[in-house]
RNA sequence: GGGCGCUUAGCUCAGUUGGUUCAGAGCACUUCCCUUACAAGGAAGGGGUCGGCGGUUCGAGUCCGCCAGCGCCCA
């Protein structure tokens, strides 16, 4: 035990010593109902660290550390998702290069040295690039969740493009697709013209944008006059194939069935009625092109509308005009916009039409929400492609149901959060787009046959068998064909794409309980027993790992999912990169040390965003140290400190009623602390553990310091009970603060804290009567508060301090009147009974200075 | 436009089934104290009509309704 107790090189020490010891390794000789998993969340590697993810970790951390006490076999793996978008961007940015499949591999490829344009470089360059990248990337968050004093078995690690994960995302294809819940179609799908590629509903994000509504005439095919639209996208008139009304619209009933002439581009279009469309909104009619939005997506399919695609998936108009627009004057019209972005051809359709007389008036200015990719910053198009999706309730009503209850069977943390996973399910208005057009991602395991003009038949589908798992149709020929078949006719061709992260990330629990591969593990793990993750992605990695199992093992992946909430910058905005405000964790290691980074995030509540403040780490500091003294008084009483000198052996010496009641007192906070553990409430234990503390310090040690130096039985008594009230206290904030109690508990306990028992009441001798301590408190306060008015030293005797009390205040105090006179330098305690059981009042008459 | 959550001291936040224990904690602020576990400390103190309005109730920070502001998710 040191002379003077600090925080410095605990983390280092502490957690080598865990290292070696295993403390944290995962025992699988336990049954699944000794065990406790965890689905831990992989964060994205991405390079850049920030106080979100300690703060989350931690809360599940405190979690397993509690859960691990008390007896259960943690299992606490650890990924790494790295693969996808993200990491393609940052190895774009940070090496100054752009994949580009067409250019061939190159053997002797090295990083360009401060390009001015980004080098267009091969597939297999490319990705040799994001895993180097991402090799040093998850070293960084390594080393940063190590240093946290995260309790996960880092033997127990995987990296969403790594082998195993790209073999299990395919295994779990292949299973879909044979049960015919992956499927492919050529249909319109929401498209990122920046990164061309597909991406899914749950990816999708509002964004208010300024547009401006264009009035626009199309004349009625039997002269009767003109029709009257409003849109925002002029320029897809080109691909308008009807107008809409609302079928109840009176305006426009008379017209349903007829027709009208499309401006410039003279194709002739049906007059409609359909129920999305909003009476109120403009003319109250739309015209619906292929595709504006999403809703003519809608439109499209359930009034069985043709396709006359303009849009390209480089986000330029495409080169030909769609075969409908036969005439000389469309096709001219249609040369005017060609190659062009959406907003070039808006600004030259717009000109178009005002030197036609088909616009009516000035365009309106108006803002309106715009569908982006979450991760783009243009708009996106809809473009009509051929897609793999995986169906996941979108489009079938059984499927949607018993996916909702699944999220009702799911227990959730908070609960509320249920209600979101509940709205965004039945919200759902397509299956799952889960083909990607990107490099580094797990490949689509499919290859399909090309007939004898070399041309895909995409319904003859190539799979691989399950043990030749992961391939890469790129790189490796189908079963029964050779490689030098690879693009001829009457040989094969491999699907180009990869699989959104999503499809891969939805399968962790079956990654890290080894599904197929380890049928012993999974058998103790699977399902898991808590999800944690935040709020945000409920609708992706939640919901999409929900579907997963579903399909897959027709149960829920986990029984509970606990819900994190944010870390908001000091004006409560998310903290972002692009913003500027992210506070690094880093530093705050170094300034303040784990345990005190640690306390602030075990103090923000399930599912609550936190406001980032500094000041709670320093109060997070001052605690630990506060303990480490704590352990430090009561360890160096006379026999205090013999290693392995367990409570329970000091038990029968409490005798001293106020002891006693101190015993009571703790064995209320053991069950409140276990009670909120149990109800994943770990920032209520914490609370609870935290204020007993410093009553314990404040009023409990100073009332028993002075007896418990002394000899005797008496004196016995104060050093067993504080030893006892130590151990608990040890143990109550070893999963917060796990250096600081390791520390502590070394200095008198055998083998890590971290494995010792979860304390319990059962383990406290006989406890007393609790009001012996809180009226002894409460007198010494009363006490310590004259003194202070007077202005005087807290050690000035005090001549007499009178009480006046009911009587069984009284008789309490008196059980405790020795100590309280100890403490208080009281020479005289007076008592008086109250006849009308006010108080106490405390009058004390201090010694002259 | 719909759903969910939040609004309590200058700041960050607790307040679990409505009742002397519910108006709290910490930070910040003021005063005092180097008392032998702790000065990177300790003791004490001032500070809030619990967002607004209305309702249920013997009693509402707590339940209900409406409104306002903030946030998130969705349309």
């Amino acid at each position: 035990m040191p002379e003077r107790p600090t925080l410095e090189g605990l983390e280092a020490r502490w957690g080598a010593w865990w290292d070696a010891e295993g403390v944290y390794r995962f025992d699988r000789g336990r049954t699944r109902a000794e065990v406790f998993s965890i689905d831990t969340p992989p964060p994205t590697v991405s390079g850049s660290l920030h106080v979100g993810h300690v703060f989350s970790y931690t809360q599940t951390d405190c979690v397993a550390r509690y859960q691990r006490m008390r007896g259960r076999e943690v299992f606490y793996p650890m990924g790494w998702d790295d693969n996808g978008l993200p990491t393609e961007r940052r190895v774009q940015n940070y090496f100054g290069v752009r994949c580009d499949p067409s250019v061939p591999h190159d053997e002797n490829f090295a990083p360009p040295t401060d390009p001015a344009e980004p080098v267009p470089i091969g597939r297999r360059n490319f990705i040799d690039l994001c895993l180097q990248l991402t090799e040093t990337d998850e070293q960084a968050f390594e080393d940063l969740y190590r240093r946290l004093g995260v309790s996960v078995d880092w033997g127990l690690t995987y990296t969403t493009i790594g082998e195993r994960c790209r073999r299990v995302s395919q295994r779990a294809f292949l299973r879909n697709l044979a049960r015919g819940e992956a499927y492919q179609a050529e249909a319109p799908c929401l498209w990122d013209v920046t990164f061309r590629t597909a991406v899914a509903q749950a990816e999708l994000e509002d964004r208010p944008r300024q547009g401006a509504l264009h009035r626009l005439a199309f004349a009625r095919s039997d002269g009767g006059g003109d029709i009257l639209i409003e849109t925002t996208r002029p320029e897809m008139v080109a691909a308008c194939v009807a107008l809409v009304a609302h079928p109840d619209d009176d305006r426009y009933r008379p017209l349903f069935g007829s027709t009208v002439r499309v401006p410039l581009f003279d194709t002739e279009v049906p007059v409609l009625a359909h129920a999305l469309a909003e009476p109120g909104k403009g003319t109250g009619i739309a015209m619906v092109c292929t595709f504006g939005d999403t809703v003519d997506v809608t439109w499209w399919r359930e009034l069985e509308l043709p396709v006359r695609p303009i849009m390209g998936p480089d986000g330029r108009m495409l080169a030909e005009p769609p075969d409908a627009l036969a005439s000389a004057g469309a096709r001219a019209a249609y040369a005017e916009i060609a190659g062009l972005t959406a907003n070039g051809a808006r600004r030259r359709i717009v000109e178009l039409l005002a030197h036609s007389g088909a616009l009516v008036g000035e365009p309106q200015p108006t803002s309106h929400a715009v569908k982006f990719f979450e991760k783009g910053d243009r708009p996106l198009e809809i473009i009509t492609t051929r897609q793999w999706y995986l169906r996941n309730g979108g489009r079938d009503l059984p499927l949607r149901k018993e996916l909702l209850d699944r999220g009702t069977e799911l227990a959730w943390v908070p609960e509320f959060m249920g209600t979101r996973y509940t709205n965004w399910v039945e919200g759902l208005n397509g299956d799952w787009l889960v083909s990607r057009q990107r490099w580094f991602g797990v490949p689509i395991p499919v290859w399909y046959a090309l007939d004898d003009a070399g041309r895909p038949q995409y319904d003859r589908v190539l799979v691989p068998a399950e043990d030749s798992l992961p391939i890469d149709p790129a790189s490796d020929a189908p079963p029964g064909y050779e490689e030098s078949q690879r693009g001829k006719p009457g040989g094969f061709t491999g699907d180009p794409d990869v699989m959104d992260t999503w499809a891969t990330s939805s399968l962790t629990p079956q990654i890290a309980c080894g599904w197929e591969e380890d049928p012993d593990l999974f058998a103790r793990t699977f399902p898991m027993d808590v999800r944690p993750q935040a709020h945000e992605i409920i609708r992706t990695w939640l919901f999409s790992t929900v579907v997963r199992a579903h399909l897959e093992h027709d149960s829920l992946p986990w029984r509970r999912a606990a819900i994190s909430g944010w870390v908001l910058d000091p004006d409560r905005k998310k903290m972002s990169k692009s913003k500027g405000n992210v506070v690094t964790p880093v530093g705050l290691l170094d300034d303040y040390g784990a345990d005190a980074v640690r306390y602030w995030a075990a103090r923000g509540r399930p599912g609550t965003d936190t406001a980032f403040d500094e000041s709670q780490i320093k109060v997070g500091r001052r605690l630990a140290i506060k303990i480490l003294n704590a352990a430090r008084f009561v360890l160096g009483l006379a026999g205090a400190t013999d290693r392995g000198d367990t409570p329970a052996a000091a038990a029968g010496a409490v005798t001293e009623p106020i002891d006693r009641a101190l015993l009571a007192k703790l064995g209320d906070l053991l069950d409140g602390a276990t009670e909120a553990f149990e109800a994943f409430d770990y920032a209520r234990a914490l609370e609870r553990t935290e204020r007993f503390l410093w009553d314990f310090t404040d009023n409990y040690v100073e009332l028993v310091k002075n007896r418990a130096y002394r000899d005797g039985d008496a004196g016995a008594s104060a050093r067993a009970a504080l030893q006892i009230a130590l151990s608990a206290q040890l143990r109550l904030f070893a999963p917060f603060l796990p250096f600081t109690c390791e520390e502590a508990w070394s200095w008198w306990q055998q083998g890590s804290i971290h494995r010792a028992p979860w304390p319990q009441r059962a383990e406290l001798p006989d406890a007393g009567d609790p009001a012996v301590l809180a009226a002894a408190s409460e007198v010494l306060g009363r006490v310590r508060r004259a003194k202070s008015e007077a202005r005087r030293k807290l050690r000035t005797p005090v001549t007499q301090a009178h009480v006046t009390a009911p009587p069984e205040f009284l008789e309490a105090l008196t059980a405790a009147q020795g100590d309280l006179c100890d403490a208080g330098n009281i020479v005289d305690l007076a008592l008086s009974p109250s006849t009308d059981g006010e108080g106490p009042t405390v009058e004390s008459r201090l010694a002259a200075e």
